[in-house]
DNA sequence: ATTGTTTCCGTATGACCTACGGAAATGGGG
DNA sequence: CCCCATTTCCGTAGGTCATACGGAAACAAT
C-alpha cells in the first residue's frame, strides 16, 4: 500500500493536537475514558511490536479496552493519528547542542537514527510534508544551527539542510527496513537473502555482470560484519563524505 | 499504509516471473485471455494515474477486461505483482556507459530520478530487499562499474554503492513523493503549505527558532523557483558533494 | 428530577485481498 | 464428431479495514 501521510482534514485541528493545544476546557458532560497522549501511545506501542500496518483503529482501540469508535472523539482519523505518532517518537531524540558543528550534525544523524530502530514504522512515513509539531521543529532548528555555524551563507545552508536531512532519513528509514520486514513476516534478512539462492544458481550471468563478479572474486563482499552492520558503517561513510563535501566546498 | 513489498510467497515462482522464464509450453488447455506483460503494464498504468493505493487488483482487471481472479492465475499476488512493476519500470532507465565515473554516476542519479517521476508510486516500495530482476541488477552493475573506475579499493566500492544508491533513491522519492500527495489528494505542495499559515501565525515561537528566524530575515527562504525545483537543485548539490568527498577521500 | 452537553460505541457501508470451486474453452484421441 | 484431460476464467464468499451515523450513557448545573 501507499505511504500513510496526512489525511485532507482541518489543518487547524491537526496543528492543535500536535502541539498539545487544550480545546478549551469542558465542565460539563461525561469523562473521557481516553486521552489523546494515551491513544498515540497506545498506536505507537502497537505499531512497535507489529508495525504499521497492523496499527488499525480497531487494535489500538483494543489495546485501550475502550470501543473502536470512541478513538474519533478525540482524534480525527488514523492519517492524524499518524501525524501525531510521528512527532511524539521524534521528540524522543533529546538533542543536546555540543561540540563543533560537524559532530552535532553526526549526533543528529545518530539521534534520528536511533528514531528509526526504536520505531522502524517511520520507514513507512512521508517525510515531505511532515507533521509541523515540536518533535519536527526542534530537530530543524537543531540541524540548521549546526549548519549555519560552519560558516556556509545562509543561502547554502538551506540548501545543505535539505541534502542533509534528506539523506538521514533515507539512511535511518533503509538501515531499519530490513528490521521492519524481520517483524512483519518473521523472516530475517540473512534468511531473505538466503532464499533467494537460487537466483545466484539460475540466473546470475557472469558476462553480464563483470564489475560485480570482479568485485565478488576481490572479495569485497567477504564482509565479517553482519548485513545489518555493513549497511550501517556505509551510511556512517556516506554522512563523513558528504560533510567532507560540504565543508571543501567553502574553502 | 506500510510500504508494499515482497509477500513471502515462493521465490523461485517470483525469480521466474522476473526474468521472464516461459514456465514450459502448455499445448493443451483454455487460451489465456491475458499475459503477465499485459498484466504488469495494466497495474503500472493504474499506478501511475491513480497511485499505488488505487491499484487494486480488482481495478486492474477491469482495466484489462478480465475478472479479478484471473490474475491469479498468472501471478501469484499483489506484492509479486508490485515486484515485477517495479523491475519493468528500472529497465526504463537504458543507462549508456559514456564520459568519466562521476558523470556516469550522475547519469544513473538522472535516469533513476526519471523513473521515479515518471512512475511516482515508486516511492511507495521498498528497496531494501529490491526484485532481483534484470531492471535491477543492470542498474547496479552500471553503479558499481562507475565508482570502480574512479579508483576505489574493492572493499571501498561496496560501501560507497550503499551510499550512492540510498542517495539516489532516497532524493528521488523525497522529491516525487510532492507530486504522488498532488495526485492522490488533489492539493499541490505550494496549497498544502498554505493551508498550514496558521501554522506560522498561531505556533511559530522566535524565541524558540531564532536560526530559522535569522534565515528567514537573511532572505535564505526567498527562492524564486518553486518549492520542487529548490528540492531538486538541493539533492543536485548533496550529490555533488557526496561525490566530492568520495573522490577527496582516495587522495 | 430535568436538561444540556459530551463521550462512548453498536451497527452498517463500502472497499480491499484472496481461497475455493465450478463453468467454460481448447485440442487430441477414439 | 464426441469425449475428456487440461488449463484458464471468474462468481461467490469470508476476512480485514476505515469510518459515517445515531442513539445510549455519563455528568454538571439547575
Amino acid at each position: 500500500m501507499a505511504a500513510e501521510r496526512s489525511g485532507g482534514g482541518d489543518p487547524a485541528r491537526t496543528l492543535a493536537l500536535l502541539w498539545r493545544d487544550p480545546p478549551e476546557p469542558k465542565p460539563v458532560g461525561r469523562k473521557p475514558k481516553v486521552s489523546v497522549d494515551q491513544i498515540v501511545n497506545a498506536a505507537i506501542t502497537v505499531a512497535d511490536r507489529e508495525g504499521l500496518g497492523a496499527m488499525s483503529m480497531a487494535r489500538v482501540a483494543q489495546e485501550l479496552g475502550v470501543g473502536t469508535m470512541s478513538l474519533y472523539t478525540h482524534v480525527p482519523g488514523k492519517a492524524e493519528l499518524i501525524d501525531l505518532m510521528t512527532d511524539t517518537v521524534l521528540q524522543e531524540r533529546e538533542l543536546t547542542p555540543e561540540g563543533t558543528w560537524r559532530e552535532r550534525v553526526k549526533h543528529y544523524a545518530d539521534r534520528t537514527r536511533a528514531v528509526y530502530q526504536a520505531h522502524p514504522w517511520m520507514r513507512d512515513v512521508s517525510m515531505v510534508r511532515p507533521p509541523l509539531g515540536p518533535g519536527l521543529m526542534d530537530g530543524q532548528e537543531f540541524l540548521l544551527a549546526a549548519l549555519a555555524d560552519s560558516g556556509l551563507e545562509p543561502r547554502h545552508v538551506t540548501v545543505a539542510h535539505v541534502a542533509v536531512e534528506g539523506f538521514v532519513h533515507g539512511a535511518a528509514a533503509s538501515e531499519v527496513d530490513d528490521q521492519q520486514l524481520a517483524a512483519a513476516t518473521g523472516e530475517s534478512g540473512d534468511s531473505w537473502w538466503g532464499a533467494r539462492q537460487v537466483f545466484w544458481d539460475d540466473y546470475f550471468d557472469v558476462e553480464r555482470y563483470p564489475t560485480m563478479t570482479t568485485l565478488w572474486n576481490a572479495g569485497a563482499y567477504e564482509v565479517g560484519d553482519s548485513l545489518a552492520d555493513h549497511v550501517h558503517s556505509s551510511f556512517d561513510y556516506g554522512l563523513d563524505k558528504l560533510l567532507d563535501g560540504i565543508e571543501g566546498g567553502m574553502r
